[in-house]
DNA sequence: AAAAAAG
């Protein structure tokens, strides 16, 4: 039996004796173990702060209308003029423009959308039945004011509860329902607000917390409720409304996938674009017309030379995963496409940036893209959960396949019939990924691989082969490290760790999703030091068992030099950075501080997100 | 130092 997300807020809000609201801000330390997210630690209470984010919702809407005659983007309530288009839509049920002066819009494709292939593979008949089957009573909703938030920037609009609080549109709407999102994630509930005030923003929350929808959301509403843009027609060039941007193909794929769910019928059409694939086929894809455009950077890149696609209409950019788009081997081409094409420029567009981390210098970087931004920081690290037993084992280098083969033997025995557990395997190098899946296929253990010099054909088949259980094993680099929505991995092993801390945090973040436990092993040695103390504070902070002996390792560890030295920043990065000059203090590794003593930190705050409808999080 | 992203 599924359960939701709400459920085990309530849970573990019902199990805390020490409501955040007990008076007792000043008495942080929390009467049981909990876990706290990072950039909610080693908090003083403090006078100093700025004020929680406003009680009425602000219309602040700073961005002048895109495009001039076209008018403002938004409207406020009740003013909106129906823009419905006669005799379109006439469908059925899923024509909202009617009731909600909702303009189920489109670009000229009508044709196209008549036969637009449900992408929930299924007759999608009873929408409505979907929505109470999920529906969940008794929940209590309140405890959902018990997440961690931290929000800083002028005028921060208010949380919402439900979708139905936000005018969404019905089609969007429907979506929703069959999607069987029952309530918004507590990301979901904080940054689409923001996102459809107008704002840009910079939001800290883990994959897997729902960060695709609250993005989609917002960004599919406002291209629907757009009044019908005319969109320049050169010859063979389109022209998107938005970009969506992520760092590797099978995630720009996945994300893809999901927009294509929450467009259903709603005539906004998504388009993936990534390199590694036949461009042709791609290239049709955009002539048959494009809202909005998924893309990893090369393809685009290459799109926007050979003027197939024009930036110039862009009103909302999103960069997923924003902390790998900006670091050193990104940083220029994501540049080149944002700053050096026809994109217009911040405030003429919206953008939102969203990470698990977000280091202070990936922060500076990034606040080149932004106009009067949100920061929003949200929840715990994801892949810190209970949800996620973690172990360091200390193995040679030398013995390291023979121990993995211990595990997977162990792991064979406590196989559950029925569903195929998989086990994702994480190495450093391409040829070390070749090299071990070799030998696991040679030892009897159905494995494949998945790294970047692979086809992207084959790269594409190791994940259907993994999912579906045929090779229950995948070998992966840091390709496979981010954002992947992967169903049943009960074990991630850190074959070999990372020399980053945030990378190890993705990687195990594969595991421990929809409501299950996760197994996260890693195999440290000498040749991992330099994550040694970084490891060691998460595992404590997430309630792990840490070995003595990494204990050891840790506290051996110089000040000195390594990347993952974030002096100041915390690890989680969860914090703005605008605010570093005012709330740096000396000793405090996480950068500390409180935004809004509204929030605080719950005594009972220990759940995460993590039990929920799988994809809803994603 | 490695990985990813164009062909």
């Amino acid at each position: 039996m599924r359960t939701s997300w709400a459920d085990s807020v309530a849970n573990s809000a019902s199990e805390s004796a020490a409501p955040a609201s007990s008076g007792n801000n000043g008495l942080l330390r929390p009467t049981r173990s909990t876990y706290v997210p990072p950039h909610l630690r080693n908090q003083t209470p403090s006078t100093d702060l700025p004020a929680p984010p406003p009680a009425v919702q602000s219309q602040a809407n700073d961005r002048v209308g895109y495009g001039g005659p076209a008018g403002g983007s938004r409207w406020p309530g009740g003013s909106r003029p129906d823009y419905g288009r006669p005799g379109y839509g006439s469908g059925g049920r899923t024509t909202a423009a009617a009731a909600g002066g909702w303009n189920n819009r489109s670009g000229g494709w009508e044709r196209g959308r008549e036969r637009e292939v449900n992408p929930f593979g299924n007759d999608d008949v009873e929408v409505d039945g979907a929505f109470t089957e999920q529906e969940n009573t008794g929940i209590n909703f309140d405890a959902y004011e018990d997440i961690p938030v931290e929000t800083s920037g002028d005028n921060v609009p208010p949380p919402v509860n439900t979708f139905a609080e936000i005018d969404l549109g019905e089609a969007l709407n429907q979506n929703i329902r069959r999607c069987k999102y029952v309530k918004p994630t507590p990301v979901q509930r904080n940054a689409i607000p923001i996102i459809l005030a107008g704002r840009d923003l910079m939001a800290c929350a883990q994959t897997g917390s729902g960060k695709t929808a609250a993005f989609c959301f917002p960004i599919i509403s406002g291209i629907m409720r757009e009044q019908y843009v005319q969109r320049p027609r050169g010859p063979r060039t389109v022209y998107p409304l938005a970009l969506i941007l992520s760092p590797t193909r099978e995630l720009s794929c996945q994300i893809h996938d999901e927009a294509r769910k929450f467009s259903y019928q709603t005539g906004v059409k998504v388009v993936v674009a990534y390199g590694g694939a036949p461009i042709n086929q791609q290239l049709r894809e955009l002539e048959r017309g494009v809202d909005v455009l998924v893309a990893t950077p090369g393809r685009l890149v290459d799109l926007l030379e050979r003027a197939r696609v024009s930036l110039q209409m862009i009103r909302y950019l999103a960069l997923d995963e924003a902390d790998r788009m900006l670091d050193m081997g990104f940083e220029p081409q994501i540049r080149k496409i944002v700053e050096q094409m026809d994109m217009p420029p911040p405030g003429r567009r919206q953008t939102m940036l969203f990470s698990a981390t977000f280091p202070k210098e990936i922060q500076r970087l990034a606040s080149d893209f932004l106009s009067n931004y949100i920061f929003l920081a949200v929840g715990r690290v994801g892949s810190s959960t209970d949800l996620i037993i973690q172990r360091v084992e200390y193995v040679h280098e030398t013995d390291k396949r023979s121990h993995l083969m211990d595990l997977l033997h162990a792991q064979r025995e406590t196989e559950i019939h029925g569903k195929q557990s998989l086990t994702l395997v994480f190495v450093e190098t391409k040829k070390g990924a070749d090299a071990l899946e070799y030998w696991l296929c040679g030892n009897g253990f159905p494995a494949t691989t998945i790294h970047g010099d692979r086809t992207q054909q084959e790269r594409e088949m190791a994940l259907r082969s993994f999912k579906s259980g045929k090779t229950p094993i995948l070998v992966a680099t840091d390709v496979a490290a981010r954002g992947l929505d992967i169903p049943h991995v009960a074990h991630v092993v850190n074959f070999d760790l990372p020399n980053d801390i945030d990378d190890y945090v993705h990687r195990i973040g594969r595991t421990g999703r929809a409501g299950k436990t996760g197994l996260a092993t890693a195999f440290f040695n000498e040749n991992n030091t330099s994550i040694a103390r970084s490891l060691a504070d998460l595992m404590q902070e997430a309630n792990q068992e840490v070995p003595a002996w990494l204990t050891r390792y840790a506290s051996r560890v110089s000040y000195s030099g390594g990347k993952n030295r974030r002096t100041g920043g915390g690890r989680f990065g969860g914090r703005d950075f605008r605010r570093e000059g005012s709330f740096n203090r000396g000793m405090d590794y996480y950068g500390g501080g409180n935004s809004s003593g509204g929030y605080g930190v719950p005594g009972g705050y220990g759940g995460g997100y993590g039990p929920g409808v799988a994809s809803a999080w994603d």
